[in-house]
DNA sequence: GTTCTAGAAC
DNA sequence: GTTCTAGAAC
C-alpha cells in the first residue's frame, strides 16, 4: 500500500521534483506552474529506502541547482521490464538541447553478444563527447551496476538509478512473446532468464554511489520519468533521494510467485484474438494472452496489467455442455506447437482432426478433448468446425473452454489423462501450459517425469503417472500427464523448421498420434490393473517416438531405450563395425574407441528409428568420451589414461588445446552434460573438481610456469537442438593457460575456452548449490565472437595472428578469474602448501 | 570432436 | 599465389 500522498499523475514530472529557479532554461513545451505539486512528489518518498542516506522531502526540494553536470542513468530492470524502450524514449522525447546517448549491451556487439566492457566504454566516450548517458542493460546486482557509477563519479557526473520494477509475470510474458528483441531474447528461454535473473536482484540503494533513485512500478512513473528526463535542461540537475518506492513489500521475484499469484494466467494459448472479460473463469488472475503479451511488449503499455486486472471479478463462467459418460477414459490436450511454436492454425487444425478421428474409430470406449483457455481460440473453432464437417461423434472428440489444470474442480469435466505442450528438456518453465501443468502437479512431477525420461524430441511424447499425492491428482483427479513435443516453426526459437511444412506437419502428425497411442496405452494397462500404480507406471511410462508408435509393442523389450529415450543409439554402419574388430584404440575421429562387441545391429535400428524425425544425435565421434568412460578397461594400455576411479576418468585430451588438457570424464551414465547435472551431482562434481586441481598441481609441479584453469563447456540444453558439437559424457577441461598447441586451430576451439562459453568449475559448483541447476549459456553466437586475447582482450583478425599475440602477452588475466582461485598456479599451490 | 576443401581474404 | 575460414562430411 501506498502511504504516502497521491501522486499526481497528471502534472509534469519535472515540476514536481524541480522547482524551476529563474536561471533554468524552461523546456520548449509549457510546462505547469512549478510549486503546486513539489511537495506530494516528495512526499513519496520512503524515507527508509535505500539506507539512512534518504534525503528528506524538504532536501529535496532544496538540491536543485544548476551545475550544467552530464547525467548517467543506470536503468535497472530484468528483460521485458522497459528498459530499453524507456532509453528510446527518452532519445526520441528529449527537447532541451540536452544531448543524450544510449548504451545498449544488446545492440553494443553489433550482432555479437555485447559485454559490460564495450558498454562502459561507450559510456566514457558519450560523456566525453559532453552527452549525458542512459545505461541500457539489466543492472540487477550491485556489482554489475558499480563500474558504472564508479565512471560517473569520475567524471563528476549525477548517477541515477531508474529502477523498472515492475511485476515479474509482466517482465516474463513480455519477454517471452516479443519478437524481434535486440538481444535475441525472447521465447520459452526467455522467461527462465527473468525468473534467473530476478533471484540475483538487488535493489538500488543511494548507499551505492547514486545521487537519485527512481522506482518505476506502473506504466505511469515509467511515462513521469520518461517525461522528466526529456524536460531536463543541460544546466538542470534532478532532486537526490529516493523516489516513488511506496511499497515496503519484498520484492517479487521468481517464476514461483507468479504462479501463485496467477497460477492459471499462462495457460493462455496463442488465439490470435483479444480476449474479453467474458472468456475468464473466476479466480483466474491476470490472464495474460499472447496477443495481449505481445502488445504490452510492443508499447510498454501498463495498461494490459491493469486492464487484465479489471477482468476479474466480473467475469461469467462460460457455460459448456460436457459429454456425460463415465464409462470412457478421457483425455485432455492442448493445441500443440500452435503457441509458441508458432504452427499455422489452418494446419494443425486439419491435423488435430485427422488424428483424432484415425484415434476415435479405433477406440470407442477413449474419449479426447481439446482444450484451451480462451473462449475465442481460433484452434478450438477452427477443429470444432472441421471436426463437425467429418462428422465426428461429438461425445468421443469434442473442445473445451478452460484451464487444463483445472477442468475437473472449474469445468465440471473429469479427465484420466492430461497432456502437456512439453519442452525437450522435460523440464518446468516457458510461462505456458507447460509451467501451468508443471505448477498445478507439484514437484512429484519433475521427480515422475524423471524417472520417465531425461528428454523429449519433436514428435513424440512421454506418459507419466501421477503421483498420488499430486494435487493435480486429488484435486481434479487426473491419473497421468503425457508430455508431448511438436515441431517448431518459430524462427526465433533455435530449432526452426524454417516454414518446413511437409517436415512440420509430418512432426505434428507424429506428435498427436504419439500422444493418442500412450494414451491408450494408459487405459490398455489398467483394464487389468486398475489399482497397479507400479505396474502402470512400469507399463505406460514409455516414450513413443515418430516411427515406433506402430511398433511399440515389438520392442517393448527394449526398456532401457525407452526409458532414456534421449540419446539416440550410436550410429555405427557395418563398415564400421567391420573396421572395428578388434581394436580399442583412442581415436575419436573414426570412433574406433567404441568397443568392437557393441551390439550393432540393436544399435542401428535404434537410430533409424530414432533418428527418423530430426536427425539430430550424438554422433559417432561424440560417443567417444562415453565409451572410455563406461569401459575404462578396455582402454587401459592407451597411455592416454591418466587415472580410473568408480566415479570418474581422467584422459589427457587427444586434440590439447593447450600444452596441457586433460579431462575429467564422470563415469555416470545418463550424465550427458551440464544440463543434466543438479544438486544430486554436487558431490560427483566436487569430486572431479578435487581430481582436476590435483592433476593441474602434478602439472605445475613439473612447469611451474603454467596457469590452468577448470571448468566445463557450456554444452547447453540447446546444443542438442542446435547440433552444437560435442563429446556426450559430463567432462571437466583441465586446461594450462598458454593455449599452446597445434590442436587449437580455429574460432571455436578459441572462443569455447575463452569466452563465458567456459564456465569455471567453481561457479557451476555454486550455482548448482544455489540453483539447482547450472546457468548455462545458449547463445551460440558465444562461439563465432571475434578472436581477443584471453589475457588483455585485444582483439586479433585470425588464429595464427592471436596465437602470436598470446605467446607474448604478458597482461595481468581478468579480474574475474583472479577472483576466487579460478587460475591455479605456482602461487596458488604454494600457498596451499604453507 | 576432426578432416577436407572451396573460396574468401590478403 | 598463399593463408585462412567456414561449412560439409565423417
Amino acid at each position: 500500500m501506498n502511504n504516502g500522498p497521491d501522486l499526481s499523475r497528471h502534472e509534469h514530472p519535472l515540476r514536481l521534483s524541480v522547482p524551476p529557479s529563474p536561471c533554468v532554461v524552461r523546456p520548449a513545451r509549457e510546462l505547469p506552474p512549478p510549486s503546486s505539486c513539489t511537495h506530494k512528489f516528495l512526499g513519496e518518498m520512503d524515507a527508509d529506502a535505500g539506507g539512512s542516506s534518504a534525503i528528506t522531502p524538504d532536501a529535496g526540494a532544496e538540491t536543485r541547482e544548476v551545475t550544467g553536470k552530464n547525467v548517467v542513468v543506470i536503468l535497472v530492470g530484468p528483460p521485458g521490464s522497459g528498459k530499453s524502450t524507456f532509453a528510446e524514449a527518452v532519445l526520441a522525447g528529449a527537447n532541451t538541447g540536452r544531448p543524450w546517448a544510449r548504451v545498449c549491451q544488446d545492440t553494443i556487439g553489433k550482432g555479437k553478444a555485447g559485454t559490460k566492457i564495450q558498454c562502459l566504454k561507450a559510456a566514457a566516450d558519450a560523456l566525453k563527447e559532453g552527452k549525458s548517458v542512459l545505461i541500457d542493460r539489466c543492472n540487477l546486482d550491485r556489482e554489475q551496476r558499480a563500474d558504472f557509477l564508479k565512471l560517473g563519479s569520475t567524471v563528476q557526473a549525477d548517477v541515477h538509478a531508474v529502477f523498472l520494477d515492475l511485476p515479474t509475470k509482466v517482465c516474463i510474458s513480455r519477454s517471452v512473446s516479443r519478437t524481434g528483441h535486440e538481444g535475441n531474447l525472447q521465447g520459452g528461454m526467455a522467461a527462465m532468464v527473468v525468473n534467473r535473473m530476478l533471484k540475483k536482484l538487488e535493489t538500488p540503494l543511494l548507499t551505492e554511489g547514486f545521487s537519485r533513485i527512481m522506482f518505476c512500478k506502473d506504466d505511469d512513473d515509467i511515462k513521469q520519468a520518461v517525461d522528466m528526463y526529456c524536460a531536463l535542461g543541460p544546466s538542470h540537475s534532478l532532486a537526490s533521494g529516493v523516489f516513488g518506492q511506496k511499497s515496503k513489500g519484498p520484492v517479487q521475484s521468481g517464476i514461483t510467485k507468479f504462479f501463485k499469484k496467477a497460477d492459471t494466467s499462462s495457460v493462455e494459448k496463442s488465439s490470435g484474438t483479444k480476449l474479453t472479460s467474458s472468456e475468464r473463469k473466476p479466480g483466474q488472475k491476470n490472464p495474460l494472452s499472447k496477443q495481449e503479451n505481445l502488445e504490452a511488449g510492443g508499447t510498454c503499455s501498463m495498461e494490459v496489467e491493469k486492464k487484465l486486472n479489471n477482468m476479474n471479478g466480473n467475469e461469467e463462467r462460460s457455460k459448456q455442455i460436457v459429454p456425460a459418460d463415465i464409462n470412457s477414459s478421457t483425455l485432455a490436450f492442448p493445441s500443440i506447437s500452435t503457441a509458441d511454436f508458432q504452427f499455422d492454425l489452418e494446419r494443425a487444425s486439419d491435423i488435430i482432426v485427422d488424428a483424432a478421428t484415425e484415434f476415435v474409430q479405433k477406440h470407442d470406449n477413449m474419449r479426447l478433448v481439446l482444450v484451451d483457455l480462451s473462449q475465442k481460440s481460433r484452434i478450438l473453432s477452427l477443429v470444432k468446425d472441421k471436426a463437425a464437417k467429418k462428422s465426428i461423434d461429438s461425445s468421443r472428440f469434442f473442445t473445451f473452454v478452460g484451464d487444463i489444470t483445472q477442468l475437473h474442480s472449474k469445468g465440471g469435466l473429469q479427465c484420466n489423462a492430461i497432456a502437456n505442450a512439453a519442452n525437450w528438456r522435460l523440464k518446468p518453465g516457458g510461462g505456458g501450459v507447460n509451467a501451468a501443468i508443471f505448477n498445478a502437479a507439484g514437484e512429484g512431477l519433475q521427480h515422475a517425469t524423471k524417472e520417465c525420461a531425461d528428454t523429449l524430441r519433436p514428435g513424440s511424447s512421454v506418459t507419466v503417472p501421477l503421483p498420488s499425492t499430486s494435487p493435480l491428482r486429488q484435486r481434479e483427479g487426473v491419473t497421468h500427464v503425457i508430455h508431448v513435443l511438436g515441431p517448431n516453426m518459430n524462427p526465433m526459437r533455435p530449432d526452426c523448421l524454417k516454414n518446413d511444412y511437409t517436415q512440420g506437419c509430418k512432426i505434428l502428425h507424429d506428435a498427436y498420434n504419439s500422444l493418442f497411442e500412450n494414451f491408450a496405452s494408459i487405459f490398455q494397462s489398467y483394464t487389468g490393473k486398475q489399482n497397479d500404480e507400479t505396474s502402470s507406471k512400469k507399463s505406460a511410462s514409455r516414450v513413443i517416438s515418430p516411427t515406433d508408435s506402430k511398433m511399440k509393442r515389438e520392442d517393448s523389450h527394449d526398456s532401457e531405450r525407452t526409458k532414456k529415450c534421449k540419446l539416440p543409439p550410436p550410429i555405427l554402419t557395418s563398415r564400421q563395425h567391420q573396421e572395428r574388430k578388434g581394436t580399442s584404440t583412442l581415436n575419436y575421429h573414426d570412433n574406433t574407441m567404441v568397443p568392437s562387441d557393441a551390439p550393432s545391429q540393436a544399435r542401428e535400428e535404434g537410430s533409424k528409428r530414432n533418428g527418423a524425425v530430426t536427425n539430430k544425435s550424438w554422433g559417432s565421434w561424440a560417443q567417444a568420451l562415453y565409451e572410455v568412460a563406461m569401459h575404462p578397461e578396455k582402454y587401459k594400455n592407451s597411455n592416454s589414461i591418466l587415472e580410473v576411479s568408480d566415479e570418474l576418468v581422467v584422459l589427457k585430451d587427444l586434440y590439447p588445446k593447450a600444452k596441457k588438457h586433460v579431462l575429467v570424464i564422470s563415469r555416470t551414465d545418463g550424465l550427458d552434460s551440464l544440463a543434466d547435472v543438479n544438486k544430486e551431482h554436487l558431490s560427483l562434481l566436487r569430486s572431479m573438481h578435487s581430481v582436476g586441481v590435483k592433476w593441474a598441481q602434478k602439472f605445475v609441479e613439473e612447469d611451474a610456469s603454467l596457469i590452468f584453469r577448470l571448468g566445463y563447456h557450456s554444452q547447453s540444453c540447446l546444443s542438442w537442438l542446435l547440433q552444437v558439437p560435442s563429446m556426450r559424457q559430463l567432462h571437466l577441461h583441465v586446461i594450462s593457460q598458454d593455449f599452446n598447441s597445434p590442436g587449437l586451430k580455429n574460432k571455436k576451439h578459441w572462443n569455447s575456452f575463452t569466452s563465458v562459453f567456459f564456465l569455471d568449475s567453481l561457479d557451476v559448483m555454486e550455482e548448482i548449490d544455489q540453483h539447482g541447476s547450472a546457468a548455462i549459456s545458449s547463445d551460440e553466437k558465444l562461439l563465432a565472437m571475434e578472436l581477443r586475447c584471453h589475457r588483455c582482450r585485444s582483439a586479433h583478425p585470425n588464429i595464427p595472428k592471436l596465437k602470436s599475440h598470446i605467446s607474448s602477452c604478458k597482461s595481468s588475466f581478468p579480474a574475474h578469474l583472479l577472483k576466487k582461485d579460478k587460475l591455479l598456479s605456482a602461487s596458488t599451490f604454494s600457498m596451499d602448501c604453507t
